[in-house]
DNA sequence: ATGAAAGCGCTAACAG
DNA sequence: CTGTTAGCGCTTTCAT
């Protein structure tokens, strides 16, 4: 059972002084002579006082608490944006509320909810990939509670956003499979309806058209999973078997697929070069080592947190609202060649 | 900047009722008519009224929030730890604060003050590595907090706790490297002040033992992370040229040695088994994918916070505490041979 | 230098 | 069926 906390009151009580003099010896107010203070401040300290911060917040009306949606920590990409966030949030002082979606639109929804009438300062979102319908995240705006969105932005909701430029990154990876002599290359992409998937899906494109290759719609496939990949990879390399490059939207997928096709017999690089978006841990343990696209999660969450907490603590104009571009790079690796 | 939230207070003096009524007509208490209540229902979602859980917690001495203190997001293991903390959570009606240490003392400390300010219900706890001193925990206690010790327990500190058979599992795996034959099997160990770092090793020695191998503590080097295994791998092996299995505290580790034992140019596993702990999604990708000895995050979070749950539910005597110990099994690949 | 009192938003005992 | 009131723990005017 929640035993009896202790409180300013009894603090008042025992040392028979009142409670706003106890609150402002805590706090050490000047106005309070140096030995109340000290006496508020040892008993306190002896009673283990631990101030009340829903009190402290509801009356402040300001919680210190900053509110994260993401839409599945085990991936090693949201984790290091978490990482990111937590670690400025602790220099900062705040803590961080993590809610994930777990991909479901229902859930986002409940969690916007339970951050709202946790009357959190801010939030941090990444929109799940079935997520359609915005109306959840307008109510922070209406509330006048600031928003920052970060890599799956929201782009019927203004706000201030932190993402890579994936369009970029994609061309960079393209054009790589290009300069070593691909002929046939293929794209593994993420869902449409999110800007991380049309960015990268036109990168690829740009890199295609730039150097005089025909883009071909069937050499796009819908898949952006570990699971989708070890489903589909082998039948689509059966109906498209002279493809000698692959760009996949994200690591595991391109690491799969890359396990797939050296199962089916095929060399990586030397018949299929394949390239990751990411830089997770696993391009590094796959063999060979992936090349891939350097996204830098950590930072993003840095980044995100920051914008977040300037809007914050900064009455800046509600209609000012920025953008943070991560430029990604291309690190390149025994996958390709 | 924040604006005026909709209280009770403002739906009541529209619709000139009192604020009890509002209050009562929202939670469809039955004396309330059932046309005020569709009254005040109706304006309250018409103003975007969300209930301030500060208000309520404040009031009920109880947040619904459960508190996380974990030594980094970035693991596959701990957030695999936190999604299944997160799904329980989610389906009882808690929220959850996560924090992480990093690894540091003094900020395990801070974290474990700002969960006790905000009055969480209770909280998970995965110690970490620096960490010697544990009156930051025995806090909660003192408050009648409930806490639940995962994987990191923390053997000072009386309280319910979930905990891996790393004994068990040590065992399995070495047991293992005796039964296909290995003959000199070494063990890159966790830190010994981790009770899982103890068990790891002891059931490595037990295995030793029951088979009548000779436990030489030349053999036990205290490497846990890719990093150090990068770093003190080759040499190891210089030093211990005949060894022909290695026990890793963890996959990370066991993946790393096996690239470097690879470059060193021995096979694996004609020349080097390797066995791992923890089964995260690097087993899979590894070349040849790893042995190891299964650990199931997910279930370890479920677990720890059903029990939470429990406790902060049923008001079980104080003094009552229990240990769940999930039971891990070997999960054998192409890493040993 | 200290105290009294109001109020943050909500609930619940008590009264009608 | 509805209203009045007190109070959760804290801060902050306004007095003194």
């Amino acid at each position: 059972m929640k035993l009896h906390q202790v409180t300013i009151k009894d603090i008042a009580k025992i040392l028979g002084i009142s409670i706003s003099t106890v609150s402002r010896a805590l706090k050490s107010h000047p106005d309070i002579s140096i030995e109340t203070r000290n006496q508020v401040k040892e008993l306190a300290k002896k009673l283990n006082y631990e101030p009340n911060a829903l009190a402290m917040n509801l009356r402040r009306n300001k919680t210190n608490t900053l509110g994260v949606i993401i839409p599945e920590i085990v991936h090693h990409f949201f984790s290091s944006v978490i990482s990111g966030i937590e670690d400025i949030a602790y220099d900062r002082g705040y803590n961080v509320m993590v809610c994930q979606s777990n991909e479901l639109y229902d859930r986002e929804v409940i969690n916007a909810q339970a951050l709202l009438a946790n009357r959190v300062d801010g939030v941090l979102i990444s929109v799940s990939k079935t997520t359609f319908e915005f109306d959840h995240f307008r109510h922070f705006a209406n509330q006048g509670i600031p928003m920052v969105f970060f890599d799956r932005i929201c782009p019927d909701v203004i706000s201030d956003r932190v993402i890579t430029n994936d369009e970029g990154g994609a061309f960079l990876a393209t054009e790589h499979l290009i300069s070593i002599g691909c002929k046939k290359i293929a794209h593994f992409s993420a869902p449409q309806n999110l800007m991380i998937g049309q960015g990268r899906l036109a990168g690829y494109q740009r890199a295609l058209k730039q150097y005089q290759f025909e883009f071909d719609p069937s050499l796009v496939l819908q898949c952006d999973t570990r699971e989708l990949a070890i489903e589909k990879t082998e039948r689509f390399m059966n109906d498209n078997p002279d493809v000698d490059g692959v760009f996949a939207a994200n690591d595991s997928t391109a690491i799969a697929a890359m396990q797939i096709i050296q199962k089916m017999g095929k060399n990586v690089p030397d018949n299929v070069s394949l390239v990751g978006f990411g830089d997770g841990p696993n391009a590094l343990i796959a063999w060979p080592p992936l090349t891939t696209v350097e996204q830098k999660g950590y930072e993003m969450g840095a980044e995100a947190i920051k914008l977040l907490i300037h809007k914050i603590e900064n009455d800046t104009p509600t209609d000012s609202y920025q953008t943070k571009v991560l430029t990604p790079s291309l690190i390149i690796r025994e996958s390709t060649k």
